[in-house]
DNA sequence: ACAGTTATCGATCACGTTATCGTTAATCTA
DNA sequence: TAGATTAACGATAACGTGATCGATAACTGT
């Protein structure tokens, strides 16, 4: 590196010792007189010197370098888990690379193949959950790994998710108990597990509560909020009988209500809104939000944490965390 | 590394040739028959090679790792500058370590260190400005960085940022021109650029209209939305006639709208209020945000390129842009 | 056919650090 | 006091890769 061609041998020449007495001074692990250390750690101050954590972590084959793939760090939700991850990457002393998937296979697969060169000792993954050979490799050439958010369905690994099935459960019975019968599901991906449980907890609550299921109720596919109100537009069309809606997430319920109200609807009073996540942001909605909150800094962290302890062998594989969620009740239902 | 017992040296011996021509083979630098480097690169696929980039990079000194500091990856404005610098550092084949600030010197400083040790190529940094010695150091050192969205007195650099003194202008004059003779400014640090400067765009928008500036009307040290509800309520307590606040970001405006509400104002009716940034949300808020747009998903991307650009020696330093901000106008003023 | 050129490849070293083992001198034990 | 142990340090090798230089063989031109 041209910027700092201070090294160890530098220290060891002014130093008059070897480089050897210099790695033990500055790495502090014994077998080193107190008066040669300190003279040491003098001269590495002075030349202002700092180790290569490349070429340590070369040595080594240990990096502190931990990889991160989400879906998009500007949504707001994963922007979260995101920072509960940092925070406790920082902690304890490593350092995260970031990937954007956008949801899409291919930059995920692209991103494993990346990170596995950079030889990270661990990855935080939210799975597109469209294929997994990325992620089967991983278990093959033994890299530790945290799934956050989704898990993926026959493969046995450590994830942090939030009791999907169980939220929906709480948000569409809290929707039912208000009133609204004929209650709408704006669902993200088929094939993901968080939108299967969650369909799976809207599901119980109906069936509960003695409503028929209407599959033509639940729109897949809603990611972000241009798609929410999108997908609230086209269930209007077919059915304007709409009561109420539960959304996959906060930004697609933001999406929905924006629909709603161009098409006249008022809410709370006419169709009723429940998200999910409990951004920060819901609160200063037009119709504060009524959501459930999946506690997703606390998610990265956790995720996090669980990846660094596996990392340092302090626990075994595999871990599987399951937050229990709550619902944040506001105005909009 | 544990997970990749797969190096040239492998694909070496079973090629029958040496270390040295897989290397050629794999880089395609030339030198190498047609047959010879097929026939490695289809033991590399076999044996699932992955190129050791910290081996790589440790040998060439060029690690394509690029360091973001940033205040906080989960507010909505950095993030979507980090997303800015993601994109671009993932098309031209960089990788990105991030770290969090959250406005502290000490934080930025060791993020700094760290990051020095990692022998990143190049840093991207929305500096806290307590203190500039890190900066410095870094000039000191040659790492090249580009500072994102505040520039630093006295000290010539790469920077990206808003034209802040015009985004205020454009605001303020804007809110004048709508009526709004008493307009408050809630802002951040005094010690930062954009605060500077903005409040410079403040006081001449006023001054051109002939609005004696009052300094009691500039709130300091607003930075989120709750510090944004407080600081409204402390102006609303010493003077009630405040009829329009301009505000350092959208964040705070939502949390000046918030104090505003509770009190009894209506907005637009009452009080005007205008946001900087232009954050996705702001149209969902429950008055939709007229505010300053700062283009931070461009303003990321084009620190990236600079910083890459420079690290690749396509351009030279310093370079400084200021993005045109244009005022958004929606409902709040 | 012979010198000169080129294509292709191998041997060796280097990057900065840590690990292993060896060496010396000091200290301890019986 | 002789032998054993320990403390403190140095010499060397190694991690995986790329750069330099040299060697060999094939090819060129006259």
């Amino acid at each position: 590196m041209n910027y700092s061609a201070v090294t160890m041998k530098e220290i060891a020449k002014r130093a008059k010792v070897s480089i050897n007495t210099v790695s033990r001074a500055l790495s502090n692990r014994g077998e080193i007189s107190a008066p040669t250390r300190e003279k040491i750690l003098k001269i590495a101050k002075e030349l202002n010197y700092i180790p290569n954590h490349l070429a340590r972590g070369f040595r080594t084959a240990k990096t502190k370098i931990l990889g991160v793939i989400i879906t998009d760090n500007s949504d707001p939700s994963f922007a979260v888990v995101l920072r509960g991850i940092q925070n406790i990457a920082e902690e304890r002393g490593y350092h995260i690379i970031l990937y954007n998937s956008d949801g899409q296979y291919q930059k995920e697969a692209q991103a494993v193949k990346l990170l596995l060169g950079l030889r990270m000792m661990g990855l935080l993954i939210n799975p597109t959950q469209v294929s997994v050979e990325d992620i089967l490799e991983l278990k093959e050439r033994g890299v530790p790994f945290v799934l956050l958010c989704r898990r993926i369905k026959n493969v046995i690994t450590n994830y942090v998710i939030s009791d999907n099935e169980k939220g929906a459960y709480i948000a569409t019975s809290y929707m039912i108990k208000r009133g609204y019968r004929q209650v709408a599901f704006l669902n993200a991906f088929p094939n993901c597990s968080d939108a299967i449980e969650r369909l799976r907890g809207y599901q119980k609550a109906l069936v509960e509560n003695g409503i028929k299921f209407n599959p033509r109720l639940v729109k897949w596919g809603c990611i972000n909020s241009e798609s929410g109100y999108r997908k609230m537009k086209d269930l209007l069309k077919e059915d304007k009988k709409v009561e109420g809606v539960f959304c996959f997430s906060d930004y697609i319920a933001l999406g929905a209500i924006r629909a709603l109200e161009e098409e006249g609807f008022r809410i709370p009073e006419d169709v009723g809104v429940v998200g999910y996540d409990d951004i920060e942001f819901t609160m200063y909605s037009r119709v504060p939000l009524t959501t459930v909150s999946a506690s997703n800094h606390y998610l990265g962290e956790k995720a996090a944490q669980i990846l660094i302890d596996i990392i340092e062998g302090k626990i075994g594989e595999p871990q599987q965390v399951v937050i229990k969620p709550e619902l944040v009740i506001r105005k909009s239902c």
